[in-house]
RNA sequence: GCCGCGGUAGUAUAGCUCGGCCAAGUAUGCGGGCCUUUCGAGCCCGUGACCCGGGUUCAAAUCCCGGCCGCGGCACCA
């Protein structure tokens, strides 16, 4: 049948077919194999270190679809590596802060490193089902041998010598590399990584004191099987994490076997680049610490940590809603700082109160028979106005770049002719403004008025721009977000005796 | 090198499971206009994409094969 006699036939027959309703648009697409009522979802950070845009998406959306299916949702820290990783006391806290203020609430909570005894009871029992090893060769023979598809020859001992000799890991009997156990896998898996991987190894905490449990313990599980026995006996029914954990899944996956464990779905999404901010770890330690008097700690606003976009004046529901529409791809994302601030303003506008601010002051003299009275409304949306009288002969401030016009009008106050230095008043008709394009622009007293300094991060480097802001500006606090008419939103970051400063949020 | 995952406008995302409602939707960006005592917001118009090549089919962004490109992993890190 051609394509046209399809077309004609479908034409006669069209009132029996009901064509197929288009499926509704939803933020989240639904989760693989959940049931409502049932989902557990978990969001796991290493407390070294605050959280990023990048460790947002996993904490935001294992949380949400923990919410959307009315299921619990865990925060768990991984603090079980006081050697390479080493966990700092504070950041615990200031996590649990960060989640707080992405309005992410947590119905438990648990520390790997409190619950060491549980990963020892579970080691043994699956020492017992024969499913781990301990390997006392040197490390360079047991890579060797593994990587032949052999292994240590300890491997083939009985079960009764892999409980006493793990027993010994755990009271200390053996040195840094001097032992570990091992997860019996296949010796032949394409990926080395996968063949029995460590499960626990030796930490001298005399050395590398852990923060919460000091030197008590010496033999500590890797992530690896820390992750597997939490997230089987939290009842972790989805995990939603980042690609690096793909070759994760395959390793854990043979410690639920031998364990006769069910898997949870595995979600892996993209990597998260935020052009044009540091997001590393490392980094932006190796800054802070080598010039603590150039950047603010982990709050900088030229770092991507949720910390520094707060201080910068983000909101957290626009990083919520970021992350959302991002979603949980497989695929990279590069996130602009744009596309961040676009989804900001639109929360912001709604209620910043607008502020006149004048950075480059050219000062003019005002030329009128009688006082001027100046309402500016606080919010276009809003009755309430500040009020300014201006008296004949009073200076007035303008930018140098507003000044190029014959005639402006100030915002509020009226129109007025540009003469020289003197602004002379000619009425307050907006009707002349509209058809002459008169440009309205915002201005300062020159004599009343509150020293300002905006920050405004630029990369690694932080420029300031110093003005005048109208005197209204006093009456807001720290952490206010505001806009400055026709300049942009900031953040009011300090207020000290002489001077407010803010810090530059966008545009 | 080996193993795995993925490629829709500048960016992000929808559609791909079940081929035709897709001459590909949405957001942002960019250009223009309207409105407005802010160059903001809002409204309107425009701009711009299915990685490439084969195959299957009346019909492919969607299925199959090959290539290319990107990313992740290859630790006694998480």
């Amino acid at each position: 049948m051609t394509y046209e006699e399809q077309v004609k036939l479908f034409e006669q027959y069209k009132e029996l077919v009901t064509p197929p309703e288009r499926k509704e648009k939803e933020l989240l697409p639904p989760l693989p194999n959940a049931v409502e009522g049932r989902v557990v979802t978990r969001f796991a950070p290493n407390p070294d270190f605050v959280i990023h845009l990048g460790n947002a998406r996993p904490a935001i959306l294992s949380h949400e679809y923990a919410r959307k299916y009315k299921g619990r949702f865990i925060l768990r820290f991984e603090d079980t590596d006081p050697r390479t990783k080493t966990p700092i006391k504070e950041v615990y806290d200031l996590i649990k802060e960060d989640l707080k203020w992405l309005d992410i609430r947590w119905d438990e909570e648990y520390i790997q490193s409190l619950r060491m005894e549980v990963f020892y009871e579970i080691a043994k029992e699956l020492i017992k089902k024969n499913g781990a090893y301990v390997d006392t060769c040197e490390l360079e023979e047991s890579k060797k041998l593994i990587k032949e598809g052999i292994g240590c020859p300890t491997r083939e001992n009985p079960v009764s010598w892999q409980l006493e000799h793990f027993e010994k890991m755990i009271e200390g009997y053996y040195g840094e590399g001097e032992a570990v156990l091992r997860v019996k896998t296949d010796l032949k898996h394409p990926d080395i990584s996968v063949r029995d991987w460590v499960a626990f190894r030796i930490i001298d905490t005399g050395k590398h004191l852990h923060p919460l449990v000091g030197d008590k313990y010496v033999a500590w599980p890797t992530y690896n099987f820390a992750v597997s026995v939490d997230d089987h006996l939290m009842g972790i029914t989805h995990i939603l994490r980042g690609k690096e954990h793909t070759q994760n899944a395959t390793k854990q996956m043979f410690l639920f076997n031998h364990m006769g464990w069910k898997y949870p779905t595995a979600i892996h999404f993209g990597r998260v680049h935020f052009e044009g901010f540091i997001m590393s770890k490392s980094k932006i330690r190796e800054l802070i610490s080598k010039e603590p008097n150039r950047f603010w700690g982990y709050e900088d606003p030229r770092f991507g940590t949720l910390r520094g976009l707060r201080r910068r004046g983000i909101l957290p529901q626009a990083i919520k809603q970021l992350i959302l529409e991002v979603g949980i791809k497989g695929t990279d994302t590069r996130i602009t700082y744009t596309n961040l601030a676009a989804i900001n303003r639109k929360i912001l506008d709604e209620k910043a109160h607008r502020i006149m601010f004048v950075y480059e002051p050219q000062e003019y003299t005002i030329v009128t028979d009688v006082p001027l009275e100046s309402k500016v409304p606080i919010h276009p949306s809003s009755e309430k106005t500040r009020v300014y009288t201006i008296k004949p002969r009073d200076k007035i401030c303008i930018n140098k770049s507003d000044s190029n016009s014959k005639v402006v009008r100030l915002l509020g106050l009226g129109n007025f002719m540009v003469e020289g230095d003197k602004l002379r008043y000619i009425g307050s008709d907006i009707s002349i403004v509209k058809e002459h394009r008169v440009p309205i622009i915002q201005w300062v007293p020159c004599t009343q008025n509150v020293n300002v300094s905006v920050y405004r991060p630029s990369g690694l480097d932080l420029l300031v721009q110093k003005g005048y802001s109208e005197l209204g500006i006093l009456d807001y606090k720290v952490d206010d977000k505001l806009q400055f008419i026709r300049y942009g939103f900031v953040r009011v970051d300090q207020i000290t005796d002489n001077e407010i400063k803010v810090v530059f949020a966008h545009e």
